[in-house]
DNA sequence: TAGTGGTCTAGACCACGAC
DNA sequence: TCGTGGTCTAGACCACTAT
């Protein structure tokens, strides 16, 4: 099979304007097939020569499209057994999503636990943020969150009721919400946007997190987006800092 | 000439437990380029086919040095016209290193004014973060931050005063530090780690920034690491983050 | 027009993991 | 032993830039 023949329409002369390379025709065909679930979590995908016969280009196309799709967390290869499409557990997201601390000792994931659940009409700036219709209702919880044995983070989380049907009769909220989103609706978190402001502590987050009202606090507001970069989640988490820190790496 | 009269040494064979790629060792050889200073800053490097030759790779591998490189903010390639050692100017500083952004409009390089400079011995943090001898001096300076004409943060940035020998002299410390350090001292920033926490703003705080004595601040405390991966700057900042915010993407 | 980096291909050999 | 991904090579053609 030659290239014009291949199934991403190659040939970039014929599109001066709407150019993209191939590798990157191939990759966006690839993460196709993890947004409509034809690739599922967990699961091995075909080897590079396979792909590469099937999709019509050659194995070094494949490999750089994979290599990309790896460099964003869609992927894991592994030498020897292959290539599986990554899995929303506890390692990577505490790796990939959680930049929250202790200021000294190990990382480890916080336990929850669910303090509120309701259906409303969302905010303006839910409204905004999740990209609702003007009728849209949301599926909001809140949940107290402990480090180390220690309540330090107060976590709200809003979501389209919609896209999340059935979410409200769930009987219990893991503490896993990512693996949840994947399980029960297909939906893969891809990437997070994060803005810290620092904020005192209302009556209510001193009652929540016990400490003092006007505490100054770490207000995280998250937004996070599907594979398709459709905003999904909407999270304003307040968080004691007295014993842990956020932590970013800048390069 | 052949793999095994390469300058950095190929045949993995002979080397079975402490293996690294090709491309890798190349990489290494070339950031050690940067590091001793033989590339300078803004310097347009040999084309990937002259440094085939010189190092007695193929060019595939000496373009996979280059691409880890470029990913790594260290050189910028620009097709057509070669491959340069990227520069500390302020467009690449501030996306790169500069995460407080105003609520509203556009990412903006903050002005500064010192307000204050120090020889000192260093606080066991500080000669913790920079990695200091017993008897080490610091240099220490603050400067107030202006954003959007907005006096929004109060830095403090610590150096060790015998690898930036005569900063104490300088008659004035420019906006941008970072150049400052590569062109007066051929040091480079190549990387810097960030641990954040929300603070009370004291009396001192308070008085700088125009704010309530107990305001809540964002404190960001910095190390900034050179090439070879040794602690250069330590950096506190302090920051009103009423119109501003830290903005951090995960991926 | 010449030279650069960017893309794409084809094929070789290696290290790793499963059988 | 086999198939996988990982590395390395060699060479082709393209797009961009400067002259």
């Amino acid at each position: 099979m030659n290239r014009s023949e291949a199934a991403v329409s190659a040939e970039p002369r014929e599109e001066a304007f709407s150019y993209r390379p191939l590798y990157a025709q191939v990759k966006d065909s690839l993460v196709r097939r993890l947004i409509d679930g034809a690739w599922q979590p967990g699961q091995l995908i075909p080897s590079e020569l396979e792909l590469a016969r099937e999709i019509g280009v050659s194995q070094g196309t494949i490999r750089k499209a994979l290599d990309a799709m790896t460099a964003e967390n869609l992927l894991v290869r592994r030498q020897g057994r292959g290539t599986f499409v990554a899995q929303p557990e506890e390692s990577r997201i505490l790796f990939q999503f959680f930049r929250l601390v202790p200021d000294s000792g190990e990382r480890s994931f916080p336990t929850s636990v669910v303090v509120d659940r309701t259906v409303a009409k969302p905010g303006v700036d839910e409204r905004a943020a999740l990209d609702l219709s003007e009728d849209a209702r949301v599926f909001r919880f809140r949940r107290i969150r402990t480090v180390d044995e220690w309540p330090a983070i107060a976590e709200t989380i809003c979501l389209s009721a919609a896209r999340f049907r059935g979410i409200e009769d769930l009987a219990d909220i893991p503490n896993n919400v990512y693996r949840l989103y994947s399980e029960r609706w297909g939906i893969t978190i891809g990437r997070a946007s994060e803005k810290l402001k620092a904020v005192s502590a209302d009556t209510d987050d001193a009652r929540r997190l016990g400490c003092e009202q006007g505490a100054p606090l770490l207000q995280i507001a998250r937004t996070a987006y599907d594979l398709a970069n459709r905003p999904v989640e909407l999270r304003i988490s307040l968080c004691r800092t007295d014993r842990l820190h956020y932590s970013s790496e800048l390069r």
